[in-house]
DNA sequence: CTAAAGTGCCGGCTTAATCA
DNA sequence: TGATTAAGCCGGCACTTTAG
């Protein structure tokens, strides 16, 4: 009798640590001036602060960050961060890494721009709860694996959460102006867009504003336009894709969003200051 | 070269604060 | 409590600049 042969492949995704991976986790009452950095991480990494406070410094910016914020330092991040020398943080963290963790990052306002997020009480202790749950799990062998993703996705879908209650609490004369719920929402769209010939005025039409308030805001915000901000986003983009030998120029184009490789080596050049090619030279 | 994007100015609308 | 004023939000218009 012929032996047929029955194969499984499972699409990437569904390969149980590649979507998502929990690297580590843990918590720490910190002395004071406390300190890591500056350095870069190869993953994804979430402090969350539960008493304190701290500063937390990444591209060129210092944040102040108190009990019930959090910070999150991406791969290849410079970040640097210290506990207050008076009153140091307490803190617990967890390092991932995934397919899929930029885009629920992007879900939960968390992107390159905007790496600092505030919670109420109710939701720190719900997210401080699952950091202690994960690092309980090491206590149970047998099911370890699965309770750490478990948390891990219960971690991410908390900040979610958090995200869409801050969009719906951003009212006139709420403690934030009224444009940073907008803006987080338009940096998460650049990020998981910026792929495709996307415009200005739908991006305004996702946040369902009109296209020139949605730019007055965002550059109020983060001190550059909206397509500014995506050619730079771009740029960077196309500057780790080239670092992969086996992608042509056009391809590396054309995975940014660009239809003509021509163009992209102009607008690579004036961001970069150097052609596609001798980036990757070098 | 054209369409899209950025910007300054203006004015309507809503909300909050102040006062009679 | 109703009127008045001030401030912020938001979109229209007209114009310039720039990406594609």
């Amino acid at each position: 009798m012929p032996s047929s042969k029955r194969t499984y492949t499972p699409a990437p995704s569904a390969v149980p640590g590649m979507e998502l991976k929990l690297y580590y986790c843990g918590a720490e009452d910190c002395t004071p001036g406390h300190s890591w950095g500056p350095g870069l991480k190869d993953h994804y990494k979430i402090h969350l602060v539960r008493r304190g406070r701290g500063i937390f410094r990444r591209g060129g910016r210092t944040y102040a960050v108190t009990a019930g914020q959090g910070f999150l330092i991406r791969p290849q991040d410079v970040a640097y961060y210290e506990a207050d020398a008076d009153e140091p943080w307490s803190y617990a963290w967890a390092a991932f890494n995934g397919l899929q963790a930029d885009s629920f990052l992007s879900r939960a306002g968390l992107g390159p721009e905007s790496p600092v997020f505030t919670c109420s009480d109710e939701e720190s202790g719900g997210l401080w709860r699952l950091i202690e749950e994960m690092i309980g799990a090491g206590s149970r062998p047998a099911s370890r694996d699965l309770r750490l993703l478990s948390s891990l996705y219960a971690l991410l879908g908390g900040l979610v959460d958090r995200a869409e209650n801050a969009r719906n609490t951003v009212l006139p004369g709420g403690g934030s102006p009224a444009g940073e719920g907008y803006v987080a929402r338009a940096v998460a769209f650049i990020e998981t867009n910026y792929s495709r010939s996307m415009t200005v005025e739908e991006l305004a039409a996702e946040l369902g504003l009109d296209r020139k308030y949605a730019a007055r805001l965002f550059k109020e915000a983060l001190g550059v336009p909206p397509r500014q901000f995506l050619l730079q986003y771009r740029m960077e983009q196309a500057g780790l894709l080239l670092r992969r030998e086996s992608l042509s120029v056009a391809e590396v184009a054309h995975s940014v969003g660009y239809r003509d490789p021509l163009l992209f080596s102009r607008m690579f050049k004036k961001v970069k200051g150097c052609s596609p090619q001798a980036y990757r030279n070098r």
